[in-house]
DNA sequence: ATGGGTCCT
DNA sequence: AGGACCC
Protein backbone atom coordinates (compact mmCIF):
# COMPACT_ATOMS: atom_id res chain seq x y z
CA UNK A 1 0.00 0.00 0.00
CA UNK A 2 1.69 2.83 -1.38
CA UNK A 3 1.20 6.16 1.28
CA UNK A 4 -1.15 8.44 -0.19
CA UNK A 5 1.23 11.81 0.86
CA UNK A 6 4.38 10.14 -1.09
CA UNK A 7 1.45 9.43 -4.09
CA UNK A 8 0.62 12.91 -4.47
CA UNK A 9 4.01 14.65 -4.18
CA UNK A 10 5.03 12.27 -7.05
CA UNK A 11 6.20 13.61 -10.04
CA UNK A 12 5.28 14.18 -12.81
CA UNK A 13 2.16 15.91 -12.67
CA UNK A 14 -0.22 16.90 -15.37
CA UNK A 15 -0.75 20.49 -14.51
CA UNK A 16 -2.34 23.36 -16.56
CA UNK A 17 -2.01 26.95 -16.21
CA UNK A 18 -4.47 29.26 -17.03
CA UNK A 19 -3.63 32.83 -18.03
CA UNK A 20 -6.24 35.20 -18.46
CA UNK A 21 -4.72 37.48 -21.20
CA UNK A 22 -4.75 41.13 -20.37
CA UNK A 23 -7.49 40.67 -17.74
CA UNK A 24 -8.59 44.28 -16.62
CA UNK A 25 -8.78 45.19 -19.90
CA UNK A 26 -11.10 42.26 -20.94
CA UNK A 27 -12.66 42.71 -17.85
CA UNK A 28 -13.42 46.57 -19.71
CA UNK A 29 -14.90 45.03 -22.16
CA UNK A 30 -17.08 42.34 -20.82
CA UNK A 31 -18.25 44.46 -18.94
CA UNK A 32 -19.03 47.09 -21.85
CA UNK A 33 -19.71 44.84 -24.54
CA UNK A 34 -19.57 47.98 -26.60
CA UNK A 35 -16.09 48.93 -26.47
CA UNK A 36 -14.75 47.73 -29.62
CA UNK A 37 -11.89 45.04 -29.22
CA UNK A 38 -10.56 47.43 -32.11
CA UNK A 39 -10.86 49.94 -29.76
CA UNK A 40 -7.38 50.45 -28.21
CA UNK A 41 -7.70 50.30 -24.01
CA UNK A 42 -5.48 51.11 -21.39
CA UNK A 43 -6.04 50.57 -17.63
CA UNK A 44 -4.76 53.09 -15.84
CA UNK A 45 -3.99 53.69 -11.79
CA UNK A 46 -2.38 56.65 -10.76
CA UNK A 47 -0.11 57.94 -13.64
CA UNK A 48 0.27 54.42 -14.85
CA UNK A 49 -1.41 52.27 -17.43
CA UNK A 50 -0.73 49.14 -15.65
CA UNK A 51 -2.04 46.95 -18.89
CA UNK A 52 -3.70 47.49 -22.30
CA UNK A 53 -5.23 45.57 -24.63
CA UNK A 54 -3.98 43.92 -27.79
CA UNK A 55 -5.26 46.99 -29.77
CA UNK A 56 -3.02 49.10 -27.70
CA UNK A 57 -0.16 46.93 -27.63
CA UNK A 58 -0.16 46.69 -31.62
CA UNK A 59 -0.02 50.59 -31.36
CA UNK A 60 2.84 50.68 -28.73
CA UNK A 61 1.02 50.76 -25.43
CA UNK A 62 2.76 48.53 -23.05
CA UNK A 63 2.43 47.51 -19.56
CA UNK A 64 2.98 49.87 -16.70
CA UNK A 65 4.02 52.97 -18.89
CA UNK A 66 3.33 56.24 -17.80
CA UNK A 67 -0.15 57.67 -18.92
CA UNK A 68 2.04 60.65 -20.56
CA UNK A 69 4.35 58.15 -22.83
CA UNK A 70 1.14 56.06 -23.84
CA UNK A 71 -1.08 58.46 -25.32
CA UNK A 72 1.96 59.84 -26.66
CA UNK A 73 2.25 56.29 -28.31
CA UNK A 74 -1.18 56.21 -29.03
CA UNK A 75 -3.11 59.76 -28.88
CA UNK A 76 -6.38 57.99 -29.22
CA UNK A 77 -5.89 55.29 -26.33
CA UNK A 78 -9.25 55.04 -24.36
CA UNK A 79 -8.60 54.98 -20.65
CA UNK A 80 -10.08 53.24 -18.32
CA UNK A 81 -9.47 53.69 -14.25
CA UNK A 82 -8.27 50.93 -12.58
CA UNK A 83 -7.42 52.07 -9.20
CA UNK A 84 -10.80 49.95 -7.80
CA UNK A 85 -10.15 46.52 -8.24
CA UNK A 86 -13.39 45.46 -7.05
CA UNK A 87 -15.47 43.91 -10.50
CA UNK A 88 -11.70 42.54 -11.55
CA UNK A 89 -12.30 40.59 -8.07
CA UNK A 90 -15.50 39.83 -9.21
CA UNK A 91 -14.68 38.45 -12.51
CA UNK A 92 -11.47 36.49 -11.19
CA UNK A 93 -14.00 34.79 -8.39
CA UNK A 94 -16.76 33.88 -11.74
CA UNK A 95 -14.12 32.25 -13.75
CA UNK A 96 -12.51 30.71 -10.10
CA UNK A 97 -15.78 29.51 -9.57
CA UNK A 98 -16.80 27.99 -13.12
CA UNK A 99 -13.42 26.36 -13.31
CA UNK A 100 -14.15 24.72 -10.09
CA UNK A 101 -17.37 23.52 -11.43
CA UNK A 102 -15.41 21.65 -14.49
CA UNK A 103 -12.82 20.44 -11.96
CA UNK A 104 -13.99 19.06 -8.78
CA UNK A 105 -11.58 17.84 -6.22
CA UNK A 106 -9.15 15.59 -7.08
CA UNK A 107 -7.94 18.35 -9.26
CA UNK A 108 -6.58 21.12 -7.49
CA UNK A 109 -7.12 24.71 -8.16
CA UNK A 110 -4.94 27.41 -7.21
CA UNK A 111 -5.11 31.50 -8.05
CA UNK A 112 -2.13 33.23 -8.38
CA UNK A 113 -3.04 37.16 -8.09
CA UNK A 114 -6.71 37.32 -9.84
CA UNK A 115 -5.90 36.18 -13.66
CA UNK A 116 -3.73 32.86 -13.08
CA UNK A 117 -4.95 29.95 -12.24
CA UNK A 118 -3.06 26.34 -11.82
CA UNK A 119 -5.00 23.14 -12.17
CA UNK A 120 -3.66 19.93 -11.14
CA UNK A 121 -5.31 17.43 -13.77
CA UNK A 122 -2.99 14.54 -12.75
CA UNK A 123 -6.08 12.49 -11.31
CA UNK A 124 -8.72 13.74 -13.47
CA UNK A 125 -10.21 11.26 -16.26
CA UNK A 126 -8.54 10.43 -19.39
CA UNK A 127 -10.28 13.17 -21.70
CA UNK A 128 -12.40 11.66 -24.61
CA UNK A 129 -10.90 13.76 -27.73
CA UNK A 130 -7.68 12.90 -26.27
CA UNK A 131 -7.77 9.19 -27.42
CA UNK A 132 -6.66 9.98 -31.43
CA UNK A 133 -3.33 10.94 -29.58
CA UNK A 134 -3.98 14.39 -31.67
CA UNK A 135 -3.56 17.90 -29.56
CA UNK A 136 -5.95 20.14 -29.51
CA UNK A 137 -6.24 22.80 -32.71
CA UNK A 138 -5.19 25.80 -30.70
CA UNK A 139 -2.05 24.02 -29.02
CA UNK A 140 1.06 24.32 -29.95
CA UNK A 141 3.90 22.07 -28.13
CA UNK A 142 7.61 22.58 -27.69
CA UNK A 143 9.37 19.08 -28.75
CA UNK A 144 8.63 16.22 -30.05
CA UNK A 145 5.63 14.48 -27.63
CA UNK A 146 5.85 11.19 -29.72
CA UNK A 147 9.47 10.48 -28.73
CA UNK A 148 8.96 10.97 -25.23
CA UNK A 149 7.77 8.71 -22.20
CA UNK A 150 4.42 7.12 -23.50
CA UNK A 151 2.18 7.50 -20.31
CA UNK A 152 3.67 10.80 -19.87
CA UNK A 153 3.00 11.87 -22.80
CA UNK A 154 -0.69 10.38 -22.99
CA UNK A 155 -1.10 12.50 -19.27
CA UNK A 156 0.31 15.42 -21.33
CA UNK A 157 -2.38 15.21 -24.54
CA UNK A 158 -5.29 14.42 -22.14
CA UNK A 159 -4.02 17.54 -19.72
CA UNK A 160 -4.13 19.48 -23.11
CA UNK A 161 -7.79 18.69 -23.66
CA UNK A 162 -8.67 19.54 -20.57
CA UNK A 163 -7.03 22.95 -20.68
CA UNK A 164 -8.09 23.57 -24.20
CA UNK A 165 -12.00 22.65 -22.46
CA UNK A 166 -11.27 24.90 -19.40
CA UNK A 167 -10.67 27.48 -21.53
CA UNK A 168 -13.79 26.95 -24.14
CA UNK A 169 -15.98 27.03 -20.41
CA UNK A 170 -14.03 30.39 -19.16
CA UNK A 171 -14.90 31.84 -22.89
CA UNK A 172 -18.50 30.47 -23.09
CA UNK A 173 -19.90 31.09 -19.20
CA UNK A 174 -17.57 34.12 -18.28
CA UNK A 175 -16.63 35.74 -22.18
CA UNK A 176 -12.91 35.98 -21.48
CA UNK A 177 -10.20 34.80 -23.79
CA UNK A 178 -7.10 32.86 -22.03
CA UNK A 179 -4.06 31.60 -22.94
CA UNK A 180 -2.46 28.48 -21.39
CA UNK A 181 0.59 26.30 -20.52
CA UNK A 182 0.64 23.05 -20.14
CA UNK A 183 3.53 20.47 -18.63
CA UNK A 184 4.57 18.04 -15.85
CA UNK A 185 4.79 20.57 -13.55
CA UNK A 186 3.82 24.22 -12.28
CA UNK A 187 7.32 24.77 -13.39
CA UNK A 188 6.97 24.00 -16.73
CA UNK A 189 3.03 25.16 -17.41
CA UNK A 190 3.98 28.01 -15.94
CA UNK A 191 7.12 28.66 -18.22
CA UNK A 192 5.24 27.65 -21.60
CA UNK A 193 2.01 29.10 -21.14
CA UNK A 194 3.39 32.97 -22.39
CA UNK A 195 4.74 31.25 -25.27
CA UNK A 196 1.96 31.23 -27.61
CA UNK A 197 -1.10 34.15 -26.95
CA UNK A 198 -3.22 35.19 -27.10
CA UNK A 199 -6.17 32.86 -26.66
CA UNK A 200 -3.51 29.90 -27.53
CA UNK A 201 -1.98 26.88 -25.64
CA UNK A 202 1.61 25.51 -25.19
CA UNK A 203 2.44 22.16 -24.13
CA UNK A 204 5.81 21.04 -23.25
CA UNK A 205 7.45 17.83 -23.13
CA UNK A 206 8.54 16.20 -20.15
CA UNK A 207 12.07 15.55 -21.88
CA UNK A 208 12.14 19.28 -22.91
CA UNK A 209 12.03 20.80 -19.58
CA UNK A 210 15.32 21.13 -18.99
CA UNK A 211 16.48 22.03 -22.12
CA UNK A 212 13.66 24.85 -22.64
CA UNK A 213 14.85 25.85 -18.89
CA UNK A 214 18.27 26.19 -19.66
CA UNK A 215 17.58 28.50 -22.58
CA UNK A 216 15.65 31.27 -20.73
CA UNK A 217 17.07 34.79 -19.27
CA UNK A 218 17.83 33.53 -15.67
CA UNK A 219 14.91 36.49 -14.29
CA UNK A 220 12.48 33.80 -15.93
CA UNK A 221 12.87 31.63 -13.05
CA UNK A 222 9.79 31.67 -11.12
CA UNK A 223 11.07 32.62 -7.13
CA UNK A 224 14.56 34.42 -8.23
CA UNK A 225 13.49 38.00 -7.65
CA UNK A 226 15.46 41.65 -7.23
CA UNK A 227 17.27 39.98 -4.18
CA UNK A 228 18.62 37.30 -5.64
CA UNK A 229 19.25 39.17 -8.96
CA UNK A 230 21.09 41.51 -6.69
CA UNK A 231 23.31 39.22 -4.94
CA UNK A 232 23.97 37.34 -8.12
CA UNK A 233 24.89 40.57 -9.47
CA UNK A 234 27.89 41.44 -6.50
CA UNK A 235 29.48 37.80 -6.93
CA UNK A 236 29.55 37.78 -10.21
CA UNK A 237 29.73 40.94 -12.20
CA UNK A 238 29.59 39.22 -15.95
CA UNK A 239 25.78 38.53 -15.04
CA UNK A 240 23.66 40.56 -17.74
CA UNK A 241 19.95 40.68 -18.41
CA UNK A 242 20.81 38.20 -21.21
CA UNK A 243 22.37 36.04 -18.94
CA UNK A 244 20.92 32.71 -19.21
CA UNK A 245 19.96 29.76 -16.95
CA UNK A 246 22.49 27.75 -18.46
CA UNK A 247 25.09 30.32 -18.21
CA UNK A 248 24.28 30.47 -14.71
CA UNK A 249 24.34 26.79 -13.95
CA UNK A 250 27.83 26.95 -15.02
CA UNK A 251 28.68 29.81 -12.53
CA UNK A 252 26.82 27.82 -9.58
CA UNK A 253 27.00 24.18 -10.56
CA UNK A 254 25.96 22.91 -7.25
CA UNK A 255 23.06 23.19 -4.40
CA UNK A 256 25.74 23.93 -2.02
CA UNK A 257 26.91 26.55 -4.38
CA UNK A 258 23.14 28.14 -4.53
CA UNK A 259 22.98 28.13 -1.24
CA UNK A 260 25.90 30.34 -0.73
CA UNK A 261 24.43 33.16 -2.80
CA UNK A 262 20.42 32.89 -1.97
CA UNK A 263 20.59 30.99 1.54
CA UNK A 264 20.19 27.84 2.62
CA UNK A 265 16.55 27.65 1.84
CA UNK A 266 15.74 29.30 -1.22
CA UNK A 267 19.56 28.45 -2.80
CA UNK A 268 18.51 24.43 -2.81
CA UNK A 269 15.17 25.19 -4.46
CA UNK A 270 16.59 27.92 -7.43
CA UNK A 271 19.13 25.42 -8.48
CA UNK A 272 16.54 22.58 -9.01
CA UNK A 273 14.24 24.97 -11.08
CA UNK A 274 17.29 26.07 -13.04
CA UNK A 275 17.46 22.27 -13.68
CA UNK A 276 13.73 22.29 -14.78
CA UNK A 277 12.69 20.29 -11.82
CA UNK A 278 9.82 21.10 -10.12
CA UNK A 279 8.18 19.11 -6.82
CA UNK A 280 5.75 21.74 -5.51
CA UNK A 281 1.82 20.61 -5.98
CA UNK A 282 -0.62 22.43 -7.04
CA UNK A 283 -2.32 23.80 -3.59
CA UNK A 284 -6.13 24.59 -3.39
CA UNK A 285 -6.41 28.20 -2.93
CA UNK A 286 -8.78 28.79 0.65
CA UNK A 287 -11.93 30.21 -0.15
CA UNK A 288 -10.96 32.76 3.45
CA UNK A 289 -7.94 34.28 2.18
CA UNK A 290 -5.19 34.98 4.86
CA UNK A 291 -5.52 39.25 4.83
CA UNK A 292 -7.95 41.73 3.45
CA UNK A 293 -6.31 45.12 2.37
CA UNK A 294 -7.11 47.93 1.10
CA UNK A 295 -4.43 50.76 0.19
CA UNK A 296 -4.04 54.09 -1.67
CA UNK A 297 -0.99 55.86 -3.28
CA UNK A 298 -0.88 59.59 -3.33
CA UNK A 299 1.83 61.70 -5.29
CA UNK A 300 0.93 65.32 -3.74
CA UNK A 301 2.02 65.87 -0.09
CA UNK A 302 -0.84 65.73 2.27
CA UNK A 303 -0.74 68.75 4.14
CA UNK A 304 -1.75 67.56 8.03
CA UNK A 305 -2.09 64.91 10.11
CA UNK A 306 -5.93 65.42 9.68
CA UNK A 307 -5.92 64.74 6.19
CA UNK A 308 -3.83 61.56 6.58
CA UNK A 309 -6.58 60.42 9.10
CA UNK A 310 -9.48 61.28 6.48
CA UNK A 311 -8.06 59.06 4.20
CA UNK A 312 -7.34 56.52 7.05
CA UNK A 313 -10.82 56.89 7.63
CA UNK A 314 -12.10 56.30 4.02
CA UNK A 315 -9.80 53.52 3.79
CA UNK A 316 -10.92 51.79 6.70
CA UNK A 317 -14.50 51.99 5.25
CA UNK A 318 -13.86 50.54 2.19
CA UNK A 319 -11.52 47.29 3.65
CA UNK A 320 -14.96 46.55 6.01
CA UNK A 321 -17.11 46.98 3.19
CA UNK A 322 -15.10 43.80 1.38
CA UNK A 323 -14.87 42.43 4.78
CA UNK A 324 -19.04 42.33 4.91
CA UNK A 325 -19.45 41.18 1.53
CA UNK A 326 -16.41 38.94 0.05
CA UNK A 327 -16.23 36.58 3.19
CA UNK A 328 -17.65 33.35 2.05
CA UNK A 329 -17.48 31.86 5.54
CA UNK A 330 -17.78 33.68 9.11
CA UNK A 331 -14.58 34.59 10.13
CA UNK A 332 -13.46 36.92 12.47
CA UNK A 333 -9.81 38.82 11.80
CA UNK A 334 -7.69 38.74 14.92
CA UNK A 335 -5.60 41.85 14.15
CA UNK A 336 -6.01 45.05 12.66
CA UNK A 337 -2.36 46.38 10.71
CA UNK A 338 -1.94 50.01 9.17
CA UNK A 339 1.09 50.30 7.06
CA UNK A 340 2.72 53.64 5.53
CA UNK A 341 5.50 54.46 3.20
CA UNK A 342 7.16 58.00 2.88
CA UNK A 343 9.24 59.09 -0.26
CA UNK A 344 12.67 59.43 1.68
CA UNK A 345 12.54 55.88 3.11
CA UNK A 346 13.74 54.91 -0.37
CA UNK A 347 9.82 53.34 -1.07
CA UNK A 348 9.92 51.21 2.03
CA UNK A 349 7.06 50.55 4.23
CA UNK A 350 6.69 50.55 8.06
CA UNK A 351 3.87 49.08 9.40
CA UNK A 352 1.62 48.91 13.12
CA UNK A 353 -0.89 46.36 13.85
CA UNK A 354 -2.99 46.07 17.48
CA UNK A 355 -5.69 43.05 18.24
CA UNK A 356 -9.13 43.68 16.90
CA UNK A 357 -11.22 44.81 19.17
CA UNK A 358 -14.77 43.82 20.41
CA UNK A 359 -14.16 39.87 20.09
CA UNK A 360 -17.39 38.41 18.13
CA UNK A 361 -19.23 42.11 18.63
CA UNK A 362 -16.10 43.61 17.04
CA UNK A 363 -18.15 44.82 13.71
CA UNK A 364 -20.72 46.55 15.98
CA UNK A 365 -19.05 49.31 17.11
CA UNK A 366 -16.95 50.97 13.91
CA UNK A 367 -16.10 54.05 16.38
CA UNK A 368 -13.82 51.62 18.00
CA UNK A 369 -12.30 50.05 14.84
CA UNK A 370 -11.41 53.55 13.68
CA UNK A 371 -9.95 54.88 17.13
CA UNK A 372 -7.77 51.75 16.91
CA UNK A 373 -6.40 52.60 13.31
CA UNK A 374 -5.81 56.38 14.23
CA UNK A 375 -4.04 54.99 17.15
CA UNK A 376 -1.90 53.12 14.69
CA UNK A 377 -1.79 55.54 12.40
CA UNK A 378 -0.24 58.13 15.18
CA UNK A 379 1.96 55.69 16.41
CA UNK A 380 3.44 55.37 12.51
CA UNK A 381 4.07 58.82 12.25
CA UNK A 382 5.20 59.70 15.16
CA UNK A 383 8.01 57.09 15.84
CA UNK A 384 9.89 57.32 12.24
CA UNK A 385 13.46 56.56 12.22
CA UNK A 386 15.16 59.54 14.41
CA UNK A 387 11.84 61.23 15.00
CA UNK A 388 8.71 61.65 13.56
CA UNK A 389 8.11 60.99 10.06
CA UNK A 390 7.17 64.64 7.76
CA UNK A 391 3.39 64.36 7.28
CA UNK A 392 4.05 65.30 3.75
CA UNK A 393 6.36 62.54 3.13
CA UNK A 394 3.93 59.77 3.93
CA UNK A 395 2.93 58.59 -0.07
CA UNK A 396 0.99 55.41 0.94
CA UNK A 397 -1.58 54.05 3.67
CA UNK A 398 -2.55 50.66 3.60
CA UNK A 399 -5.27 49.49 6.22
CA UNK A 400 -5.54 45.42 6.39
CA UNK A 401 -7.44 42.85 8.22
CA UNK A 402 -5.14 39.93 9.31
CA UNK A 403 -5.31 36.70 9.90
CA UNK A 404 -9.02 35.66 10.46
CA UNK A 405 -10.57 32.99 12.78
CA UNK A 406 -12.35 30.74 10.49
CA UNK A 407 -14.18 28.22 11.82
CA UNK A 408 -13.61 24.44 11.05
CA UNK A 409 -15.82 23.46 8.40
CA UNK A 410 -15.09 19.92 8.07
CA UNK A 411 -18.23 18.52 9.38
CA UNK A 412 -19.62 17.03 5.90
CA UNK A 413 -22.62 15.26 6.92
CA UNK A 414 -21.49 11.58 6.81
CA UNK A 415 -17.71 12.66 7.12
CA UNK A 416 -15.67 9.99 9.09
CA UNK A 417 -14.80 12.66 12.14
CA UNK A 418 -12.05 11.98 14.60
CA UNK A 419 -13.31 11.38 17.65
CA UNK A 420 -12.57 14.07 20.34
CA UNK A 421 -10.44 11.87 22.00
CA UNK A 422 -8.57 11.05 19.24
CA UNK A 423 -8.39 15.20 19.21
CA UNK A 424 -7.13 14.94 22.34
CA UNK A 425 -4.81 11.85 21.94
CA UNK A 426 -3.30 14.16 18.83
CA UNK A 427 -2.97 16.99 21.02
CA UNK A 428 -0.01 15.64 22.44
CA UNK A 429 1.69 14.86 25.45
CA UNK A 430 0.91 18.73 26.55
CA UNK A 431 -2.84 18.77 26.05
CA UNK A 432 -4.71 18.65 29.07
CA UNK A 433 -8.49 17.71 29.40
CA UNK A 434 -11.12 18.54 31.61
CA UNK A 435 -14.71 17.68 32.25
CA UNK A 436 -17.41 19.27 33.87
CA UNK A 437 -16.75 17.91 37.36
CA UNK A 438 -13.03 18.33 37.12
CA UNK A 439 -12.04 14.74 36.62
CA UNK A 440 -9.41 13.66 33.69
CA UNK A 441 -10.82 12.72 30.96
CA UNK A 442 -8.04 12.59 28.60
CA UNK A 443 -4.13 12.06 28.66
CA UNK A 444 -2.95 14.87 31.52
CA UNK A 445 1.12 15.61 31.34
CA UNK A 446 1.21 18.76 32.72
CA UNK A 447 -0.42 18.12 36.09
CA UNK A 448 0.88 21.39 37.70
CA UNK A 449 -0.84 23.22 34.77
CA UNK A 450 -4.11 21.22 35.45
CA UNK A 451 -4.39 21.79 39.42
CA UNK A 452 -4.04 25.58 39.20
CA UNK A 453 -7.34 25.26 36.65
CA UNK A 454 -10.96 24.29 37.01
CA UNK A 455 -13.85 24.38 34.53
CA UNK A 456 -16.11 26.79 36.79
CA UNK A 457 -13.24 29.39 37.28
CA UNK A 458 -11.84 28.94 33.29
CA UNK A 459 -16.04 29.85 32.29
CA UNK A 460 -16.78 31.86 35.05
CA UNK A 461 -13.72 34.34 33.44
CA UNK A 462 -13.57 33.46 29.55
CA UNK A 463 -17.85 32.83 28.70
CA UNK A 464 -20.08 33.55 31.69
CA UNK A 465 -22.57 33.08 29.47
CA UNK A 466 -21.38 29.42 28.36
CA UNK A 467 -21.12 28.74 32.40
CA UNK A 468 -24.10 26.81 33.01
CA UNK A 469 -23.65 24.80 29.76
CA UNK A 470 -22.64 20.65 30.41
CA UNK A 471 -21.85 19.98 26.70
CA UNK A 472 -18.83 21.71 26.76
CA UNK A 473 -15.63 20.92 27.60
CA UNK A 474 -12.84 23.00 28.26
CA UNK A 475 -9.42 22.02 26.80
CA UNK A 476 -5.93 23.29 28.06
CA UNK A 477 -3.50 23.42 25.40
CA UNK A 478 0.34 24.24 25.46
CA UNK A 479 0.40 27.49 23.17
CA UNK A 480 4.17 26.88 22.07
CA UNK A 481 4.79 30.03 20.89
CA UNK A 482 3.24 31.84 23.62
CA UNK A 483 4.88 29.59 25.97
CA UNK A 484 1.67 29.14 28.03
CA UNK A 485 -1.25 27.26 28.45
CA UNK A 486 -4.34 28.34 25.71
CA UNK A 487 -7.50 27.49 26.88
CA UNK A 488 -9.83 25.64 24.31
CA UNK A 489 -13.19 24.76 23.70
CA UNK A 490 -14.49 21.67 22.92
CA UNK A 491 -16.86 21.70 19.70
CA UNK A 492 -19.84 18.99 20.70
CA UNK A 493 -20.93 18.97 16.32
CA UNK A 494 -17.09 18.42 15.08
CA UNK A 495 -13.96 17.82 16.07
CA UNK A 496 -12.75 21.36 16.47
CA UNK A 497 -11.23 23.12 19.29
CA UNK A 498 -12.18 25.93 19.33
CA UNK A 499 -10.61 29.50 20.86
CA UNK A 500 -13.42 30.86 23.43
CA UNK A 501 -13.73 34.24 21.90
CA UNK A 502 -14.28 31.81 18.31
CA UNK A 503 -16.62 30.30 19.42
CA UNK A 504 -20.13 32.18 18.15
CA UNK A 505 -18.43 32.41 15.33
CA UNK A 506 -18.10 28.55 15.36
CA UNK A 507 -21.81 27.86 16.16
CA UNK A 508 -22.99 30.21 13.67
CA UNK A 509 -20.98 27.86 10.92
CA UNK A 510 -23.16 25.00 12.09
CA UNK A 511 -26.45 26.80 11.74
CA UNK A 512 -25.48 27.54 8.47
CA UNK A 513 -23.90 23.64 7.87
CA UNK A 514 -27.97 22.64 8.75
CA UNK A 515 -29.37 25.62 6.76
CA UNK A 516 -27.85 23.69 3.57
CA UNK A 517 -29.48 20.58 4.86
C1' DA B 1 5.53 52.27 -10.13
C1' DT B 2 -0.15 50.12 -8.78
C1' DG B 3 -3.25 47.55 -5.70
C1' DG B 4 -3.36 43.92 -4.29
C1' DG B 5 -1.89 39.06 -2.42
C1' DT B 6 1.33 34.70 -0.55
C1' DC B 7 4.58 32.58 2.72
C1' DC B 8 8.76 32.77 5.77
C1' DT B 9 11.78 34.66 9.40
C1' DA C 1 7.34 43.80 11.94
C1' DG C 2 9.56 43.11 8.06
C1' DG C 3 11.35 40.72 3.84
C1' DA C 4 10.95 38.31 -0.38
C1' DC C 5 8.20 36.61 -3.70
C1' DC C 6 3.99 36.63 -7.13
C1' DC C 7 0.39 38.89 -10.31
Amino acid sequence: MQDPSTLASRSPRAVILIDLDCFYAQCEHVRDPALSTTTPVGIQQKNIIVTANYAARLRGVGKLMLVHDALRACPDLAIRNGEDLTHYRAYSKQIWATLRAHFPAPCAIERLGLDEFFIDVTDAPVHPDSETGQLPGDCHAVGDLAGDDLLAVEALVSASWWAHTARHHILTECGFTTSAGIGPSKLAAKLVSSLHKPNLQTVIAPAMVAVYVAGLPFRAIPGLGSSVRKALREHFPTITDSTTVADLTTLLPTAAAWARIAGARVGPTLAALCRGIDSSLVIDTPTTPTQLSVEDAFASPTPSITDLESRLFTLLQSVLARFDTELGAPAVPKSLRVTIRTRSSGFKRTSASAPVVGGLRWRADENAVLRVARGLLRKLVAGGVGGAVDVGDVNLINVALVHFDVPSSSTAAGAAQPTLLAQWARAGPRAAVLDGGGETTGPVHDRAARARLDLNDIAARIRPDLHDDDDVLVLVEHDDAADRMAILMACPFCAASVAPWSWDVHMVAHDADDNID
